[in-house]
DNA sequence: CGCACCGGGTTCTGCCATCTGC
DNA sequence: GCAGATGGCAGAACCCGGTGCG
């Protein structure tokens, strides 16, 4: 069992590995084109952090130097932290390393968000007081802290951290709730507990203006089905909404379900980044043959395909389609689009050295986890 | 038992803009 | 006018297994 939990964490530690490195990357590898603007702008931050370091508390600044902190970055992004009289980055420092944070950690979350040396001792036992309410051990706010320093630091009031979580409790968020959402997206903790109320407004009024008579129910599921709903803004949802609507043109009911069914995932997209793939979807499938109609029941049936970037959903359809596979068959079983490139590659080889025939058996044998997937071929080369 | 259907788990910070209070 | 507080935005998939039915 021990083993199996074991795999289990290399999986997912593997897997967060790619993730991280698909999303993450891609900012790099765009930068990287334009270099010339980029070189200059960071020429010019460089500057300004130096002349920011020049304005500086000395006596700060060479106590950051000897805890490893990266002053430059620091001076670059809250200037006015440097200038104070008295901070209080000793007590930050011992207090972090009692909740078992290294030296490295405690340098790079001072390096990224500096105004964490202006909180008073006091307030971070309090803040961390609370946290501990809904994360079961220090090591895991360490971690939180390590990954998004700005999650903890941000905001100085406890008594709003402690006033979203009795109001998320009264609208039926349990523990576990809590304590999935404080690990998943800490940052919404430190919005005023007025914002918060307003998009749990704004839900409930979705629901009740497409006719649903149970909005509580609609805003918790729409909200655990996906947490970082609370980190947009209620524009972004809006607009995401009111565009699916016009696109697909459903009834309120069907709208309803939609929303708080498949089409969870999409409404945090940038609206504008939903409509350009969109757009792109459309042009792939009526190059391919498709007709209006096709492409909205697409959309409807398996909206996270707004998700995909259009060269990635481009080369999943031309390796289906290169083996075969014909489109009617991927508009009736999109699922085949949710497994990456390589994986679908892969598999596709394996399928056609057992010698399977996607007309006669149809595509869905794709849509499987690795261990279903791998046991099937098994089973056909027997 | 095999298959199709379905839903759910994971992932999400770092930076800029604007407001607020002293 | 300044620093702190807060809001908002860009970024851009993949995978697994429960369950009900024939």
């Amino acid at each position: 069992m021990a083993v199996v939990h074991g795999v289990r964490a290399l999986l997912s530690l593997h897997r967060s590995a790619l993730f991280q490195r698909s999303f993450r990357l891609i900012p790099v590898q765009l930068t990287s084109t334009c270099l010339p603007t980029r070189l200059c702008s960071a020429t010019t931050k460089s500057k300004k952090a130096n002349l920011e370091q020049k304005k500086a508390n000395k006596s700060i600044l060479d106590n950051l130097h000897l805890m490893g902190v990266d002053v430059e970055m620091a001076c670059q992004r809250q200037p006015g932290v440097f200038r104070k009289n008295f901070t209080n980055e000793q007590g930050l420092a011992q207090f972090l390393q009692s909740k078992g944070a290294t030296s490295e950690e405690i340098a790079s979350i001072i390096s990224r968000f500096p105004r964490a040396i202006t909180r008073s001792t006091e307030h971070l036992e309090e803040r961390w007081e609370l946290w501990r309410k809904i994360l079961n051990n220090d090591s895991e706010i360490v971690s939180v802290l390590e990954r998004s320093p700005e999650a903890f630091f941000r905001s100085s009031d406890n008594k709003n951290f402690e006033n979203i979580i009795t109001f998320l409790t009264s609208l039926g968020f349990t523990t576990k709730d809590l304590e999935r959402l404080l690990l998943r997206s800490p940052r919404i903790f430190s919005c005023s507990l007025a914002l918060i109320r307003q998009k749990v407004k704004f839900l409930n009024d979705i629901c009740v203006e497409l006719g649903g008579t149970n909005p509580e129910q609609f805003t918790k599921t729409v909200l655990s089905r996906n947490a970082f709903i609370f980190s947009d803004s209620i524009k972004r949802i809006r607009m995401n909404i009111d565009f699916l609507r016009t696109y697909l043109k459903l009834g309120n009911s069907e709208m309803l379900s939609f929303i708080q069914g498949s089409a969870t995932r999409i409404l945090v997209l940038s609206t504008e980044y939903m409509q350009k793939n969109l757009n792109s979807v459309e042009q792939m499938m009526v190059s391919l043959g498709c007709q209006k109609a096709d492409i909205q029941k697409l959309i409807h049936t398996y909206p996270v395909v707004l998700y995909i970037r259009p060269e990635t959903l481009s080369s999943k359809l031309e390796c289906l389609l290169k083996v075969g596979i014909t489109l009617e068959q991927i508009l009736e079983t999109p699922k085949v689009l949710d497994y990456s490139t390589q994986t679908i590659l892969g598999r596709l080889e394996l399928l056609q050295e057992v010698g399977y025939n996607f007309r006669v058996n149809g595509i869905s044998v794709l849509d499987n986890s690795q261990k279903r997937f791998l046991a099937k071929i098994k089973k056909i080369k027997v």
